[in-house]
DNA sequence: TTGCGAAGTAAACGATCGTTTAGTACGCTC
DNA sequence: GAGCGTACTAAACGATCGTTTACTTCGCAA
């Protein structure tokens, strides 16, 4: 029988589960993760899954939940220009906001979108990767603003696509990276050097795709 | 007992499990894929994949070695630009080379490589993504070049991320993508326009990368 | 013709998986 | 203090996993 005060319930041994779960599913995926496992490093008993979470999957479900919530209110509190800033600034501050949400130190986030997104459980709604909307929207509205008066669709897309390939880089490869031994973004002051470096090559990237498209517009 | 002539061996059952096998590790994953799942598509029993691989694990690295061995036999006749050719050229050409590598058409390849490097079952030597070292050393080559006398290890590291993220990139999204109803690079005409976009982007981005350098080399 | 090794098959084995069932300990209300 | 629902535990269940064992078939050399 499933408890009557499903929601809340506010229980540490609930609590010791989904961290204890964050972990290990961050670690090998949901599939590979056996619940004996996650029991076993909560220090509970082995229906205690079952009987919080209704099952293996409402379990993950669960710590994908809190994990989404957890990174939202992170980057939340983080500094964002106003809209009156100039582009550079603020192409800076949301490179900041994607790496920050994707560069797994902090969070076991990134490593659970990453699996999420080569493996998809179903568990994430459509299975495609929502950077979170709101970073989506503001990068067309740069990339936009960059390009000037040869912007179309066509065209934001492939700008978005530049960008955004270079920040998502680090949710698939921050792990293997630091398995190899490459140099890993431990602190911020290295996290924001890089938003800093992606942020340069993205803007004279941009402003030459813009120029290559005016061409072959006059050449119309 | 295994078979005396396990190398070569050259049999049609053989091959029939090889080609089940690739199909189904790149759908799911090794550890999600079940042999009894392989001998079924492949038409043979269950005991053949011992028989022939001595192993679930055997036959995964004998499905590994033949997609490596195809993509480099495959890429090697792709056009090369010789060494004389100006830096743009030679760029677009490797930028192409790569795509072509880790977009999933034609290859398995890629699925493997990208669920490899997320979720490493150690069957790759080091488990640490071996873009193929010459093609690794020839992207070096080129930062080098475009960056020309500020150039040092930090910078080249810094051109070969920025370059490498924006093909890899498709290595782990291209079915993500395709999944979500995205454009997907079903023909090479496609996929050559994508690597010319790329190109001009990055190599607008090195320049910049460089001038940025050389302001700071001044300022010390 | 006999013998032998390789190819292919069928059945069973032991382990592990997620889940279910049955039961206990405890705090609260009536 | 009887009744009850919640928190928690222990044991067993059924399914599936990769692998092993035992066996049959068949081509070919001695």
């Amino acid at each position: 029988m499933l408890p009557v005060t499903l929601p809340g319930s506010s229980d540490a041994t609930r609590e010791r589960i989904l961290d204890a779960a964050v972990a290990l599913f961050a670690a090998s995926g949901y599939e590979a993760t056996a619940v004996r496992a996650i029991v076993q490093r909560a220090g509970t008993n082995l229906n205690s899954i079952n009987y919080y979470f209704g099952g293996k999957l409402g379990l993950y479900k669960a710590v994908l939940q809190r994990e989404l919530e957890r990174a939202a209110s992170f980057t939340a509190q983080l500094p964002q220009p106003d809209s009156k800033s100039p582009v550079a600034l603020r192409l800076e501050a949301l490179v900041l906001r994607l790496l920050t949400l994707f560069v797994s130190t902090h969070s076991h986030l990134p490593r659970l979108a990453a699996l999420e997104v080569v493996n998809p459980s179903g568990a994430y709604a459509a299975g495609g990767l929502d950077v979170h909307g709101a970073e989506q929207r503001e990068l067309r509205k740069i990339v936009r603003e960059v390009q000037g008066d040869v912007s179309d669709d066509a065209a934001i897309e492939r700008g978005v696509r530049a960008v955004l390939s270079q920040c998502v880089y680090f949710m698939f490869m921050s792990d293997a990276l630091q398995r190899v031994g490459s140099p890993v973004f431990a602190n911020a002051h290295a996290v924001r050097e890089l938003a800093a470096d992606i942020t340069e090559f993205s803007l004279a990237g941009l402003r030459a795709q813009a120029s290559k498209q005016r061409k072959n517009q006059k050449t119309e």
